[in-house]
DNA sequence: CCGGCTGGTTCGCCATGCCGAACACATGGC
DNA sequence: GCCATGTGTTCGGCATGGCGAACCAGCCGG
């Protein structure tokens, strides 16, 4: 492998292990502490100056608590395409059961799932993810309106949407113990969460 | 981390190599060659008792022509729940508002989000998915009775729960009105479908 | 002022990852 | 038979990854 290779694979490193170390509101000693490595083991990683062996990085992704790969692959370059479903339900061989195809897609991003839970208050306003950061909602519980910050919808159990998740958007519980299930897809290296 | 986790993960990096270089037809000579490292490196990290660097994984993953997060991370394949109490929220800056990470992953896999709605009745079946299949669910409403077809769990509204989807499974709504969300991901090119 | 804690960087030391060489074995051609 | 080429494993040597220590800076309290 050319030289230049393991160059931008270090730089890559180095630059994912601070983002998410900084995602994750730690320092340099604390995460070193929390993982059971020297400070300067973590310091001099995120120099870019490192070759790290496979368990130390490993070390490192599990204290953070995420995907490995995450911290090695570098984002994929050029353009991204993501079909769009139509929304047909698929034919059962019985009335009891009904499976309605909401979305699906094949890429090489990031997806998170969460459950998010929310009680009525301000609405929630997120800052706008990383560029072509997508999200779907199928809300779980409550009366919820979210979206775009400037044409949010109104949303009730067992509906979905799905927005860009790359501009200002919100979160808002009309009603108590509101929840709903996020499918968050952003690109690969770049940090996720619905904030 | 403890060191079994790291000999865990030697193991599996050493199969993984293996295994991957077999499927590509070479030998360990080849390979060794083909990457422009020694071959007794390769000997040696095969046998399980190398901690290699990033940079030479990186190497034989590229030349392999193959994601890195193949020769490092096993996808969890066994079936795993978080039941709505036992959900870690993560911390926000403001108390109304609790998301919660169930899944994170990033694959080339095809994805498809569902909506299953379901009444009581006899346990739907469902046919074993293509090798890789894997199922991920969140319980919108009623108590439902799925997972692997020899030992399926009960769930609630909010529960969260993950199973291989290429082994029998089944779906059996316990209660009237149920319904739930299903994020189920399969091989590119494989059909999809809850069925 | 001091001491204790935090933050991060740099340095020299030692264990180990990766190297090439040696070795054993197998196969094919002459 | 010999020779050339291939296979994989083991070994000793060297460069480097990770270590702890030293250093510097900042903050807080006595």
């Amino acid at each position: 492998m050319a030289e230049q290779d393991h160059h931008a694979l270090r730089a890559h490193i180095a630059a994912a292990v601070r983002a998410e170390r900084q995602q994750a509101g730690l320092s340099i000693s604390e995460l070193a502490r929390r993982v059971g490595i020297a400070k300067s083991t973590v310091s001099q990683l995120e120099s870019g100056q490192a070759n790290p062996s496979v368990e130390t990085l490993w070390s490192i992704a599990s204290t953070l608590g995420i995907p490995f790969a995450r911290l090695v692959e570098a984002p994929p370059r050029g353009p991204r395409i993501i079909r769009a479903a139509d929304r047909t339900p698929v034919p059962s061989a019985e009335s009891d059961y009904l499976a309605t195809l909401l979305h699906t897609g094949r890429s090489s991003a990031q997806r998170d799932l969460y459950v998010v839970s929310l009680e009525p208050g301000e609405p929630r306003s997120a800052a706008p993810h990383p560029p072509g950061s997508v999200e779907h909602v199928v809300i779980g519980s409550g009366r919820i309106r979210l979206g775009p910050e400037d044409a949010p919808f109104i949303l009730e159990p067992g509906d979905y949407a799905t927005f860009a998740g790359d501009v200002p958007h919100t979160y808002e519980a009309l009603t108590a113990g509101a929840w709903f299930a996020l499918l968050m897809e952003h690109p690969a290296g770049t940090p996720g969460g619905p904030r």
